[in-house]
DNA sequence: AGCACGCCGACT
DNA sequence: GTCGGCGTGCTC
């Protein structure tokens, strides 16, 4: 016997989950997941709609009260069922609950849409109204009664309101509306459907853009993909292009290509805020056929944004990994900039990469999958050179702008020659004379917040969280703050352990190169950018584009300086503490210094002039950096590939990650103990762990981390699905395991 | 969401 | 007693 167990296609919360039904004999071997079905539901059995979530031999309910689902229905929305198929295919890849994959990939049914859409009005002039309730009162109809007073009052209400705080029911509703003392009305307002252009999209949505004429390298990458779109062949490919190559050009060609075929395209990028150029380009060759999703709009309006793409109001949508999930009747491309951000692997359950659930969408849509990225991760690298993806290069700027020159300066050297100064003799020489010639410079520091942590230099206490394993970071404002809980206290002058005053921040901070700046040039204008002074979208903007309209000469900044603007003026480019990201304890630092590096190296020289770089550090000599300096991509993968082929470690092995938290530190300890010594037998001995977690405790939470690696990727799913086993026979409210399969970041 | 069931007050 | 409206709870 097979049963299913079927989301019931109705919009309340208290529907908000499965309900298992017999796959009848005639059905049986026919119906998959993702199908939409009818079946018989409640008490009347009327017949409702549902969708497929899951097929089990195993009844979770008892069997004799289950019902048998009617038909597959024909017509069925094909959209939500692959979204469906895709969340399964999540679950299973990436370890969680149904119900989480769902919501993933289906965010917020329609409930929210409900309360902007129904309403109900009065329909009778206010005296009758009153009439009218002078006789509900007199019969003691006293829902009724309360009903009409609201409305004479208010004129209109919300519906789910008045079912819920009014407590009125339904077939009350129904009544009246049938009086003719009430209307229900459906309208269908979208909420303020976002625009990021406004003054700049043209009327009617006619795009007003100039088609970019491509050079031959881009037309080569876009012509042949175009030609497998018009085979009909949907492949993968990775476009390594330098930054200013014009990748977005190229994107934006075969997209126009695929809207012509009657398909859609999902474009993701990682951070809107950091992309707002590009998504003009968009609107402005697109119009309104374009739309973005964006981390700042509520529930309503991203559902709204939906909405538009179901209806097909619009051709291409462009937002973080979540805009994957629009829900497109023909998709026919997606996108995916800056491949190699972080920010494309969600940190909640289900632990998916975008890459890797883009991949399976297409296919179940038919669709092209591009990456694209001036330093392509070493995983999707690796993936091309092995023949997942079809590789192209773009080597050459698009506006013939010329490469900049790099220059390392060995902070060691500096030391012994007795420089103490955070900037090296040529970097210090080099803004003197870029503030001479009136050019600007962009100084960018490897790392974020103030100071580090905070210790005191005579008994060597450690400011650190009370909820959180890690060192509290110095803020201005004489803050100390915690980067996992956001814990915040007043900075101490006197050390809580031996009351010395000896207590202080360390190293430096963006604050304190700022400080520095002043101090040597007093005569240059400075802005600075970091998490302190973006704390508002629009200061992010305001900081970019004053620095655009050359109102301070330099602009001192973390990692978020790095992307997207281009800066004509920008002549040099210094990279303080080049390594500070090489001592981070996983295995990708180096990949992430080279590509901070060569981002950052990237902004200068945008115009005419040709740019200078300075990369200052201890290590001058890591491939990293030499690589960075050298723009080299090709050498950095190989010698990166050769280090992770030899310790094992992603893309050349698999890593899965198995993390055991609870506020309990015993049980985190002892349940991640016997889940090990359970999968233990099974393994080959690639067990790390179980150990404290890195961060041992975050917001008050113990964590417990197991590694397993793997050359195979297919055996770890089986350790998890095993792992997923243990769980369900040794259920622990007070427990969290989730699972990560190559994880990006250690635990 | 929609439907039935059981409760409670009003009226024959 | 019974009729009818109202609120509650359940739906595989």
């Amino acid at each position: 016997m097979t049963y299913a167990n079927i989301i019931v296609n109705i919009s309340h919360e208290n529907l908000d989950k499965s309900f298992q039904y017999k796959v009848p004999s005639q059905l049986e071997g026919t119906v998959s997941v993702g199908d939409y079905v009818s079946i018989p539901f409640g008490r009347g059995n009327r017949i409702i709609n549902g969708y497929v979530l899951e097929l089990t031999d195993q009844p979770a309910f008892d069997p004799n009260k289950q019902k048998a689902i009617i038909e597959i229905v024909k017509d069925a929305d094909l959209v939500e069922s692959k979204l469906l198929k895709l969340a399964a295919w999540m679950k299973a890849e990436y370890g969680s609950t149904m119900i989480t994959a769902l919501k993933t990939v289906l965010p917020i049914k329609k409930n929210v849409k409900k309360q902007e859409k129904k309403r109900i009005v009065l329909a009778v002039p206010t005296e009758e109204a009153y009439d009218s309730l002078r006789t509900f009162e007199k019969k003691h109809q006293t829902a009724r009664a309360r009903i009409l007073r609201e409305l004479i009052a208010e004129r209109s209400l919300d519906y789910r309101l008045v079912t819920s705080k009014l407590n009125i029911s339904p077939a009350t509703l129904r009544l009246l509306s049938e009086q003719g003392i009430l209307r229900i009305e459906s309208e269908r307002v979208y909420r303020n459907a976002y625009h990021e252009t406004g003054e700049e999209a043209s009327e009617n949505g006619a795009p007003s853009y100039a088609k970019p004429v491509l050079n031959p390298e881009q037309k080569q990458i876009a012509d042949a993909i175009i030609e497998d779109l018009k085979a009909g062949s949907h492949k993968s490919y990775l476009i390594r292009g330098i930054t200013g190559s014009g990748k977005t050009e190229v994107y934006m060609e075969i997209i126009e290509e695929v809207i012509r075929g009657g398909r859609q395209a999902i474009v993701l990028i990682p951070e809107i805020a950091l992309t707002y150029q590009t998504v003009l380009r968009f609107y402005k060759r697109f119009g309104d056929r374009v739309s973005t999703l964006h981390s700042k709009l509520s529930e309503g309006e991203r559902y709204d944004q939906f909405e538009r793409a179901r209806k097909g109001e619009i051709d291409v949508m462009i937002g973080p990994r979540s805009a994957l999930f629009t829900p497109f009747a023909n998709l026919g491309l997606i996108v995916i900039d800056e491949e190699h951000e972080g920010t494309y692997k969600s940190d909640s359950m289900p632990k998916y990469h975008a890459a890797e659930v883009a991949m399976k969408l297409a296919s179940l849509h038919g669709a092209s999958l591009i990456l694209g990225s001036a330093t392509p991760s070493v995983s999707s690298y690796y993936e091309a050179l092995h023949g997942t993806h079809r590789l192209f290069t773009l080597d050459k700027r698009a506006k013939e702008a010329v490469l900049p020159d790099v220059e390392i300066t060995d902070l060691r050297e500096e030391l012994k020659s007795g420089n103490r100064s955070i900037f090296g003799r040529s970097l210090r020489d080099k803004i003197a004379e870029r503030l001479e010639k009136e050019e600007q410079i962009m100084l960018f520091l490897n790392r974020r917040g103030y100071a580090g942590f905070v210790s005191c230099r005579s008994c060597g206490h450690v400011m650190k969280c009370p909820h959180c394993d890690v060192s509290l970071s110095e803020h201005s404002g004489n803050k100390l703050v915690c980067h996992y809980c956001g814990y915040e206290r007043p900075a101490v002058s006197e050390c809580p352990e031996c009351h010395s005053k000896m207590i202080g921040g360390m190293r430096a901070g963006t604050q304190q190169i700022e400080q520095q700046i002043k101090k040597i040039f007093p005569q240059a204008r400075v802005l600075r950018m970091d998490a302190d002074t973006t704390k508002t979208k629009d200061s992010y903007e305001q900081i970019l584009s004053s620095f655009a309209n050359r109102e301070a000469d330099i602009l001192v900044g973390t990692q978020m300086i790095v992307k997207g603007h281009d800066f004509p003026y920008v002549t040099l480019v210094g990279i303080l503490a080049a390594d500070l990201s090489l001592y981070a304890t996983d295995y990708r630092s180096s990949e992430r210094t080279f590509q901070l590096l060569t981002q950052a190296a990237g902004r200068a020289g945008r115009g005419e002039r040709k740019g200078e770089v300075v990369i200052q550090t201890y290590n001058p000599e890591h491939y990293s950096i030499t690589c960075a300096a050298s723009q080299d991509y090709e050498s950095f993968y190989k010698e990166e590939v050769a280090y992770r082929e030899l310790l094992q470690y992603p893309p050349c092995a698999h890593l899965l990650a198995i993390l055991a938290e609870s506020p309990d530190e015993e049980l985190a300890a002892s349940y991640a103990r016997h889940l090990a010594d359970y999968l233990k037998n099974d393994i080959m001995g690639n067990m790390i762990g179980p150990a404290d977690a890195a961060v041992r405790k975050i917001s008050d939470v113990f964590r417990q981390v197991t590694y397993i690696k793997s050359q195979d990727a297919s055996e770890l799913h089986r350790i998890k699905d095993k792992a997923e086993q243990y769980c369900t026979d040794h259920p622990d409210a007070k427990i969290r395991i989730t699972f990560d399969f190559d994880p990006l970041h250690g635990y």
